[in-house]
DNA sequence: TATGTCTACTAGAACGATCTATACGAACTT
DNA sequence: AAGTTCGTATAGATCGTTCTAGTAGACATA
């Protein structure tokens, strides 16, 4: 049913009356062709229904304008980072090759699959490949972890500067005249450590008491957290991330305490659902996009070896939404 | 930085002191080589960190034994889809390419980039594309369309019975002697059209009353549309899918209202979050992952040339979970 | 001894593009 | 009139594989 065969570029250079290498002067549109002659190789290319083949042209060229994108089918917010990349990479002439790590495909498959397709980088999705492993793939491509830091010298990085995240949120909510703050953290999620001992400095710092409630990356857990909360009697909790927030949020809900006048709830991502009418939840925002954006220029400029490795840590920032409010405040309607 | 050149089969061959043919057909793994040299070979490609080109082997082999999926990063569902098509592909020893549809990129650019891939076959997922267009590329390769129906003649279709799905709501709600049940629709979404015709077709085979109140696909819709929800007073609703309901859920929530016992809620699509422990939706199941493995299959069956576009319809089924109940029903604990 | 049939291997032509080198006019110098 | 330059066009090599056709040697058969 199918045409057996795709059109070549012979195939147009015969149906205009040109040679194969005009053709192809034409179509990446090179100098080196009339106006005139160039018209009619594009009618001809047009009728035929003519297509380049990418993989031969990548063959021969050895230029593949490809940027290798490997994300997980588990974490919703990969799929806010691949489209902005998409955006990035278009606006320097790049593709993606995506690659998933999915239930039984691992990250060094879905790395691996890139590099056959001849990716001139790789951008690593929160990455929990070893570096030794990355330094391996860095070797023969460049490598740019995105949200995963301390990832070798040989390999960019792209990241969130968390312990600034914590910063902020533990400054919101004290502004805001909370004393008891608690975090309920991420276990053995990635950057979970990291804003845990961030959470203990800062309060601390602040002459606060820490308490930190082992939490996890999912509702399930935030729920479970929730019912530990009420032994240190806290005003506000500052969550791993948004689904744990709303685990907690739903565990306070079925205890009868309102948010945020009996307790305030801070996420962490800002991610879609944050921003819900009905949710509403305050959270820091890591700017996904933007990160996705700079990773991939970062890729590129080292893919066009006009850079050399580095790393690069963005910001985060408060968006506050309803469920932070000082202490004992009335409720928002 | 970077190894400027990566190892080719004519290192390997000159490492092992063999022809290049030879190293391909070790590579392969096909009939013509003795175990010794074999094994001298493997050892020579694995010593120069040897993986043979993926686009050169297709360019000259023809056959990519590439599968191409189109999904959306806007909509959470597809990574499940993905995720199971996965690994329906792996068992048949296919890879995927992906290629997503987000904000500046639409469904027609991620076809052609499958396309120009070389891929041999393509599996969109809730396609939006016109039909002629939708033919434009099965002409070129089988399409397979997946939860989109009515594709035309050349395309391959796997979708769910929506009136049977419908039907299997209204039988259950009924069933719980509930009268008085509305559906809030998709609006302009995909399926849309078909659930309602088929909620009113349901209803009224039943003598009720089919009372319809426009939704849509997200959670803030769901929001309004329970607000409308009084006027008819039902003791029942059926949401378009699961997102929609939960706002409905927050809707009634906010109203006072509790479910079940004031109101049953049925989801549609047993999302992720419908599963978890504080919603508890029941839903209709599409099957998402096992139509998914069943469009890999046929998209490989009509890429090896042993079927003909056929169409499949899978029979969704009910998931009760703790948001249905007999009306008036005693909270459940 | 001649003939045939294996097995293990190789040379060289593809695949569909790009790229380098070169040819051919026409126009412009000198 | 001969030499130079320029714009347009082409032949043929090349990228890293696979594939076809064929060779060389071992061994068996007639």
């Amino acid at each position: 049913m199918t045409d057996s065969k795709r059109p070549t570029l012979m195939d147009v250079a015969q149906a205009a009356g040109v040679s194969r290498a005009l053709v192809s002067i034409v179509m990446r549109d090179a100098a080196g062709a009339s106006a005139a002659t160039r018209e009619r190789v594009l009618e001809a290319a047009a009728k035929l229904g003519y297509r380049p083949d990418s993989r031969a042209r990548m063959l021969r060229s050895g230029r593949t304008r490809l940027l290798g994108v490997s994300f997980s089918t588990s974490h919703a917010f990969h799929a806010e980072i691949v489209d902005a990349a998409y955006a990035a990479a278009g606006l320097r002439g790049y593709e993606l090759a995506l690659s998933a790590v999915a239930s039984g495909r691992s990250e060094e498959r879905a790395a691996e699959a890139l590099l056959d397709w001849g990716c001139e980088a790789l951008i690593l999705i929160s990455s929990t490949l070893g570096n030794e492993t990355l330094a391996a793939y860095a070797r023969r491509v460049p490598v740019v972890s995105l949200l995963r830091e301390d990832v070798g010298e040989t390999v960019d990085s792209v990241s969130s500067d968390d312990r600034a995240g914590i910063r902020i949120a533990v400054e919101h909510l004290a502004g805001l005249g909370h004393r008891r703050i608690v975090h309920v953290d991420g276990g053995t999620a990635v950057s979970a450590d990291r804003r845990r001992t961030a959470f203990r400095e800062e309060m601390t710092r602040l002459g606060l008491e820490p308490v930190v409630v082992p939490g996890g990356a999912t509702e399930e857990e935030g729920i479970l957290a929730g019912g530990l909360l009420g032994a240190s009697t806290p005003t506000a909790v500052i969550a791993f991330n948004d689904r744990v927030a709303l685990g907690i949020l739903e565990s306070l809900r079925n205890g009868g305490k309102s948010v945020p006048s009996d307790m305030s709830v801070l996420g962490y991502d800002n991610s879609h659902f944050a921003r819900l009418s009905y949710v509403q939840l305050s959270s820091v925002s890591q700017d996904g996009p933007v990160l996705a954006a700079e990773a991939v220029n970062r890729a590129i400029d080292r893919a066009e070896g006009t850079a050399t490795p580095s790393r690069m840590v963005g910001t985060p920032h408060l968006v506050g939404r309803r469920t932070t409010a000082a202490p004992g405040a009335a409720v928002a309607t």
